[in-house]
Formats: C-alpha cells, sequence, structure tokens
DNA sequence: AATTAATTTTAGTCTAATCTAAAAATTATA
DNA sequence: TATAATTTTTAGATTAGACTAAAATTAATT
C-alpha cells in the first residue's frame, strides 16, 4: 500500500468527520460538516467527493458520508497527534489548559511518524490529554470512558470530573475560576426545575450554581 | 503595526531569498531563488511581485530583490524556530542530526511566538542547532561565528570543527562515520595538489584522506 | 397526496501557487 | 557596436479550496 498523505485542509475534514461520527455512526450529514469547519455546504460537498476519490470516506449523493477504514485510520492519526502535543504544551512548556488548543490544531499535521513515537515517549505514554480526551495507541485503538455528562446527575448524586466537551477558552477559564477542574469531586446539591441550573459543592464546599449549558459541558464519573 | 501573517509558501522563499543575501547583499537574482526553492524562474517573479506588495522585498523588475527590514525579520523569525526544533528533536527526543532538517522544515511554520519562546526557555536558550548554525534570539540578531573551512587551512594547520555547510542527511552520515563530528580537533597533514584532496588527523590520530568537496562544507574555528 | 421547507448538489467564479511557451531585457562576446 | 546568449518577465493554463446563486432532492406539514 503506497502511502499518500493527506492535505493539512483534508485532515481537518477528516478529524470533523470521525468526530461527528461517534454520534451519527450511520452517516455525518454535509450541514453537520459544514459547521464544524465553519464553512459552506457546497464547499464540503466538493471536499467528499474528493475524499471519496481516495477511498477516504463511503459518499452516496444526498445520503450522507461514513469513513472508511483507511479514512477511520488517518482520522485518529491525527486526533493522537492533536492530544499528544497538548501534552506537551502543558506539561513540559508549561502552558495553561485553556490556550494550546490552536496551537495542536497547527502541529496536528506535521507528518513523521517516528516524531510522533517518539513524543508519546518522551511524554510517558500519556493515556488523557489535557482536557480528559483520550489519546489513541499508535494502532488507532481508542477508549472513551467518557459518557456521562454532569447534567446527567440527580440531585445529591456525586461524581469526579474527568473530561470537559468543549474546549474553547473562555469555557476552560470559566471552569478553572470555578474549580471545576479534572478531579474535582462534584455534588449536585439542588436542580433549579426552571431553567435546569444546578446548586453544586465540590471537594466537599457549596460554591453556588452553574447553567444547565455548563454541566451539559463536562463529563464525568459516577461516584 | 497588524500583524498579518505569511503563508507556508511565503515563509519558504523568505527564508530563501536571506539565505542567499549573505552572499548577495546587494540583491538576490530570481534564477538563485528558482533554484534554492526548487521552482521555476517565472513562478519566483510572481511571488516576489506579491512579497514587494506586502513590504517584505524590495524589487525593481530585472534588479534582483533585497529583504525590507520587515522581510529580514519575518525569516530570522522562521530560521530561529527552524533550529529551536533541530534541537528539541535531537536533545529532546533523540532523533540522529542528520534526521531533524525535513521535520523541522514543517514545524518552523507553526505560528505562536509565546511557544517558539517557551521552546526556547525549555531547551535552556540553546545558542547553536545541532549542525553548529547559530540561533537568532527573539530580537531577530543573529551572531556569525563560521567564516572559514577545513578546505582554508594550510598542512600542519589545526581547528575544531564548529559546523557544517550542507545539511544532507547523506552528508552528515558520512562525516559521522569519520567521526568529523561537531568538536573533533582536526589538523591538516597533507594536501595532494591534483585534486586538493587533504589527509587529515582527528584527534591526534590520523584518520586517512578527504575531498576537497567534504572540506569546503565543514566551518573550522583555527586553534 | 400535495405543498412547503430544509438540505444537498451543481454551475460558475475567485484566489494562491504552480507550470510552459514566448516575449522582453540584460549581459557577454565577436 | 552589433549579435548572440542568458536571464527575467509576461501571457495563458492548471489545480486546490472556497464562495454565491440556483437547481435538485429529500423531509416535514398540511
Ligand atoms: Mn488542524
Ligand atoms: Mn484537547
Ligand atoms: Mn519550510
Ligand atoms: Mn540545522
Amino acid at each position: 500500500m503506497q502511502i499518500i498523505s493527506n492535505s493539512f485542509t483534508e485532515e481537518n475534514y477528516l478529524k470533523a468527520i470521525h468526530k461527528l461520527s461517534r454520534k451519527n455512526p450511520t452517516g455525518v450529514s454535509t450541514n453537520s460538516i459544514a459547521e464544524v469547519m465553519e464553512t459552506k455546504a457546497s464547499s464540503v460537498t466538493d471536499m467528499v467527493k474528493k475524499l471519496a476519490v481516495k477511498k477516504l470516506i463511503n459518499y452516496k449523493k444526498y445520503q450522507g458520508v461514513t469513513l472508511t477504514e483507511k479514512g477511520r485510520k488517518a482520522a485518529v492519526s491525527v486526533v493522537r497527534k492533536h492530544r499528544l502535543w497538548e501534552v506537551f504544551l502543558v506539561h513540559s512548556l508549561g502552558f495553561k489548559w485553556d490556550n494550546v488548543h490552536e496551537i495542536a490544531e497547527e502541529l496536528e499535521h506535521v507528518q513523521s511518524d517516528e516524531l510522533v513515537d517518539k513524543l508519546d515517549k518522551y511524554l510517558g505514554f500519556p493515556k488523557y490529554d489535557p482536557h480528559g480526551d483520550p489519546i489513541p495507541d499508535s494502532e488507532g485503538n481508542i477508549t472513551y470512558h467518557k459518557d456521562m455528562c454532569l447534567s446527567d446527575l440527580d440531585p445529591s448524586e456525586a461524581g469526579v470530573v474527568v473530561g470537559v466537551k468543549d474546549s474553547s477558552s473562555s469555557f476552560l477559564q470559566y471552569i478553572e475560576k470555578m474549580k471545576l477542574i479534572l478531579g474535582a469531586k462534584v455534588r449536585v446539591e439542588e436542580i433549579i426545575d426552571f431553567d435546569r441550573s444546578m446548586s453544586i459543592s465540590i471537594n466537599g464546599k457549596l460554591v453556588g450554581s452553574i447553567s444547565e449549558s455548563v454541566a451539559k459541558n463536562l463529563y464525568i464519573k459516577r461516584t
């Protein structure tokens, strides 16, 4: 099998399709890809045609797309690089976790396989990135552990923060200020019917209330 | 002053022009740029027009180009990133020095200034890259120290290897096999008139003979 | 089932970067 | 200095990726 590398743009599309495939395993819509890629649906159609020719995705007009095994491997490889670089930026270089996503967005496209594997070793084969997302192994396997959100807990239930769904700077800064960082023990004290906001305590201390939208973006392991 | 970032291609052109400017301070020819960039002269003409519009170079038809201060800063920034990443690859990740140039060629285009400065600090503010080339400081200053080649020495003169002119894998592998690595003490024993090849000793031990072309690609500090 | 709404695709245009072939300018040489 | 050789620029085409506007298809509502 010859190795033909994909362009930055192609890699970003593959990554977007891979991300969307978790919620839409039977087929990812043109519009949803356009939204993630911050582009127009017509541009997506052009690109998916090209990716289909390269056998990276399965595409039939109007039917949505799925990744082929080749495409999945390519997508996961980019995800692996992204998350390993994020670990490097935070743990080696001392970046804050809310400041690494954009840089990793560039670093993830650097080609060398040897580089990725040496970086992985250098970092001590980390399992999770700074946002709690699992790092795929060099074979392309990912072990997801995050299926429950803080918003899924009922009053008096508790859990540990294991990840964030939204990696935007503003969200990360907000939850850091609230001490809702990875590893924090959260207990739901009360849920307000009106807007589904909840008052919570962290590590045993009452800290106030957070909106439903915030609770939906925090992954929890129930205790 | 607004910060408008340059494309990979523009950065590579600026780097090429900067490199050629050392030998041609009064103006770099279209053809010489084409050679370094491995492209056609007509493509160079198109690009230099664009770089001139962006005030990165001075360009008058048929006259050759020079970097503006803005262009010089941009070029040196890329060089700085290239060399710092090479140090990281060799010293942190354990790459061989003959295997880092291509990877650095990609890494040099990652944008963040904060990244470069944190990397610089992480590496202990190195002065030279693995090939002996000086690393520009964050202000854009470069202190060149390499003006003499091994081929400039006369018989019975000696010096220390401080850098290589050619960073190709094959050259680096050859001189490593010859133990002609950075820091090696070289003494010229004899120069053959016929082809200007020289027999040398390294660290006091006679090692045989090298061609003039090899000697021309080794920077030396005379002792 | 028919109509409306939403989604998706097509057609045509644009920009960046490249190329070939030909014209223009410069440099070297007789 | 006139001619030839070399270098550089222009003209015109191509490709990747994106966009707008319009057509085609599918989904949702009467
Ligand atoms: Mn990216
Ligand atoms: Mn992350
Ligand atoms: Mn480069
Ligand atoms: Mn180097």
